[in-house]
DNA sequence: GGGCAGGTGTAAT
DNA sequence: ATTACACCTGCC
């Protein structure tokens, strides 16, 4: 048993709206000692965490790579311009968002790992999260390093490459398996090389991430969002389809299109987080 | 058990 | 340039 960490302070961060906010599918809940716990996989580490009123903490392992990966991956800590506090401030000068936030506040944008987020991502369409889940979780015991305590890493590009159809029939892809097949075959041959696009222009990792199979308007802002940290982007699924019709064009149908050039328009910079947002606020408010 | 939810690709207008 | 439909699985 290690003694927990101290990671960073909370700095407004709402552990599980974050974790469940479908950025995300490789973490899980455990109740523990009147706090829950989340046990996650961030490339080969099967981290748990916590989080205290006085802060974040790293239960387990307690290594200098996990905190690192960590505090990578919560972006912590914060810059004090990209601090929670100073982006929600910002998000309720928003009539609508103002009513928002204060449901949803604490929804932090995570930093993870390109590849996984593309094919997760790619997994994700016409999909719900339950079921991503399991899929993802299926690929990474079926191709995945086993990293211990029941843990497998995401499949390596080359992995996934070189899987049988059956396998992948298997992780319930269902007809993405073409997808994510190809996908993968472009990353492991290095004819598309995801390292690269960290470095270059939005308009220049677009016009890559478009071209894959699998990979339209909504998985693309994902990618550009989840692991690129574009905070420009807004992926636009039916929740936050519904969401802006309902609270910036009085209920009026909108195409897709037209609200990613709205919030383009309206939210700048903080198009990403009012994104989380509205999402997370349908989803719980929307529902029938 | 039929109908629906969910994003992209393709073929149609 | 927009629109209709197929694709797969889980859930009610």
């Amino acid at each position: 048993l290690t003694v927990p960490i101290r990671l960073a302070a909370a700095d407004g961060l709402h552990l599980r709206r974050t974790l469940d906010s479908g950025q995300t599918f490789r973490w899980r809940w455990e109740a523990g000692g009147g706090t829950d716990q989340a046990t996650g996989i961030i490339g080969r580490q099967v981290v748990r965490i916590a989080q205290q009123v006085d802060g974040l903490w790293l239960l387990s392992p307690d290594t200098h790579e996990a905190r690192r990966a960590l505090l990578r991956y919560f972006g912590m800590p914060a810059a004090a311009s990209a601090r929670l506090g100073t982006i929600e401030a910002a998000l309720v000068t928003d009539r609508v968002l103002a009513r928002i936030v204060p449901v949803t506040r604490g929804i932090r944008l995570l930093t993870q790992d390109p590849w996984e987020v593309l094919i997760s991502f790619i997994v994700s369409q016409n999909n719900n999260i339950p079921k991503i889940t399991r899929s993802i979780e299926r690929l990474a015991r079926a191709l995945g390093e086993p990293l211990g305590e029941g843990a497998y890493a995401f499949p390596a590009p080359a992995a996934l490459a070189g899987a049988q159809h059956r396998t992948l029939r298997s992780c319930l892809l269902g007809y993405r398996v073409p997808y994510v097949r190809t996908a993968a075959r472009l990353v492991a041959e290095g004819r598309v090389d995801l390292e690269a696009l960290r470095t270059m222009p939005e308009a220049a990792v677009r016009e890559t991430l478009w071209a894959l199979p699998g990979v339209g308007d909504k998985v693309g802002e994902c990618i550009l969002l989840f692991a690129f940290g574009h905070q420009t982007a807004f992926p636009v699924d039916v929740w936050v389809k519904r969401a802006v019709e309902r609270f910036y064009f009085q209920g009026r149908p909108r195409t897709p299109k037209q609200i990613h050039i709205f919030a383009r328009e309206r939210f700048g910079p903080l198009a990403g987080y009012a994104q989380q947002h509205l999402f997370a606020f349908a989803r719980e408010r929307m529902r029938s």
